[in-house]
DNA sequence: GTTTCTTGCGTGAGCGTTCCCAGTATTATG
DNA sequence: CATAATACTGGGAACGCTCACGCAAGAAAC
């Protein structure tokens, strides 16, 4: 009778078998396996050799009992904040991860944390040496989470600046800031003097950037209309605050929105309001995701580089994996604004 | 320096620390870890506060080696066809995946499998038992690799319809085929009669299936013309095949897209064409995407229950961890038309 | 009162690695 | 030629856990 796990992995070569194989000691073997120098030429093709033939694959959990590492990262994504990227967002920064470590011997085990239940196994997992690290994405800019990390003197990676800066925690980010920034500019170049935001929420960073960059291009404009709308990301909250805007402003001829979902929905209420988009109302979003490309008129957007950020990810990771207790800046990747026919 | 030149305290508390603590032995704090019930209230209460008091967490790496479990399944996403898929799609299975997932205590591995490399590594990981099972999501219907997994014995559930149904390999999928008959039968009711479709890649079973269901709608209906024009779910192949489409049949008054991304690129050459939707041409898509929500007008598409076929998948791997051997029936998840302005 | 269960618990033997130290050849050095 | 340094290699001792046994009591049966 097997019992569950005991199904397979019975003909699975042991490091002592390859080296009965191969006429050697279990100690050379694992040299071999390692890498390590101190192994003769001709032991070393024979080993190799046997370790073909037999198809050998060091077992994980040995090895991992030993060397107290694990060579898997933790990528913990918080699901109610995921609603709220835009969908690419993930995908992208998921691939962009799995691409960097697979240079590595790295695995990556995902995790999805929602409550505060979920935030504890987190903890656990790393602080029980179950992962080597963890990357954590989309989280509210005060989560306590990454700082309770660092404390256990954890490897981590953040994605979007955390909002207290108490410890320094590694993290990349998108040039939120500078894209909304340019995004705004370009509306006043464009000769817009009525230029709307639509905010995203100030409870996190990108929320707060992304207005302070609208807030940056218009500092020292004179004769510009502003007109401040918060809205959560969300593509509903989007269409209220188009609403609010209206209201406060009915001559408003632009809006730059924090997302594009805000943007799309925002769209949605300029036409009904029997505005045209880009004649009376320009609209510039953030993102540059697929809605942008089927919206009509096609959206101008602010694009983030998602995939790059995956990998600056775990680059950053894995240097802390390399060189543990180096503190490393944080990395700012660059936006582009991607005109369509919104403004 | 602690006795017996023990120097390497990790902090950790280890079972037999516990079992000190609570003045029992390694075996009976083992027993009350994985739930014996061979284990007596009082003594089972005293292992349980030292287990609190030390904070202890079993070493996932010793409990594998022994057991050879890992407690982790790997879910292998195809790279070059993730793309093809609306990106809600990963999110929403990944979700439901992890949902399900949650409630035991198996892990989950990401992999992005994209070259030849990459499929050796999962035939690898799972048959060398570094993880109990695999969920494949997105790979080509001829793909060998779930085949080849299943034949070594491994837990492995499909997304996804195989195309070889040579080997019997548990899988869930939306019901492509209903779905695709319900949105062509909703275009034949609204009295449309020169119906075109814009298939899907007819290498995966999701292209074919969703094909199948237009022609199926279309069977026995007199006095309909029909015009099949080919596309891989992109929104640039979308429109190209309406562009065949139109120089095929330029009065067509309706159309079936296999995915929301071709029907969104439909629409667009459509517009370009002078069309109006749905005045001059209906169109129905397929995933019920953000693109849809977004399109001008607002797309009707079909929509597949995402995230619930992320808990199905976990389902269907469980059970086969839970009864090893165990043959299990496809899982096929029903679709649902969402009306919205374009059909 | 002996026998036989039953229940609860302790113990030894690994699981497959790595690490370290002690060997044994081999070569360089004086 | 002796000796020291060097280059490889072998094997014991963990790592932290589970599992199969086995043993000790008390309960049940005769």
């Amino acid at each position: 009778m097997t019992s569950l796990g005991r199904v397979r992995t019975t003909g699975r070569p042991t490091l002592e078998q390859v080296a009965a194989e191969a006429g050697v000691s279990r100690g050379t073997v694992s040299r071999v396996v390692n890498g390590s120098l101190e192994v003769s030429t001709t032991t070393l093709r024979a080993v190799q050799d046997a370790i073909d033939k037999l198809g050998y694959v060091p077992n994980h959990a040995a090895r991992s009992l030993v060397t107290r590492r694990t060579d898997t990262v933790l990528l913990v994504v918080s699901e109610s904040e995921a609603r709220v990227f835009d969908e690419p967002f993930f995908a992208g920064v998921v691939r962009g991860l799995g691409q960097e470590l697979a240079k590595t011997n790295l695995q990556l085990n995902l995790m999805m944390a929602s409550g505060a239940r979920q935030r504890d196994r987190v903890e656990q997992l790393v602080g029980n040496g179950h992962v080597d690290g963890a990357v954590l994405i989309s989280l509210h800019g005060d989560d306590p989470l990454p700082r309770k990390l660092v404390e256990v003197g954890a490897p981590v990676a953040l994605n979007g600046r955390p909002l207290s800066s108490d410890v320094a925690v590694p993290f990349v980010d998108a040039d939120n800031l500078a894209g909304a920034k340019s995004a705004t500019e370009y509306l006043y170049r464009s000769g817009r003097r009525r230029i709307a935001t639509l905010a995203g929420p100030q409870d996190m960073a990108a929320g707060i950037d992304r207005l302070a960059g609208y807030r940056s291009a218009l500092k020292s404009r004179r004769g510009v209309t502003r007109v401040v709308a918060q809205g959560d990301f969300g593509q509903a909250s989007g269409e209220q605050a188009m609403r609010d805007v209206l209201e406060r402003d009915s001559a408003v001829d632009a809006v730059f929105a924090a997302s594009d979902l805000m943007a799309a929905g925002a769209m949605r209420v300029l036409r009904e309001a029997g505005k045209r988009v880009p004649e009376d109302v320009a609209v510039v979003g953030f993102d540059d995701s697929d809605v942008a490309r089927n919206t009509e008129p096609a959206m101008t957007s602010v694009a983030q580089p998602v995939q790059r950020m995956g990998t600056e990810l775990a680059k950053l990771l894995i240097t802390q994996l390399e060189e543990p207790g180096r503190s490393l800046d944080p990395v700012i990747l660059p936006t582009e604004l991607v005109c369509r026919g919104s403004a």
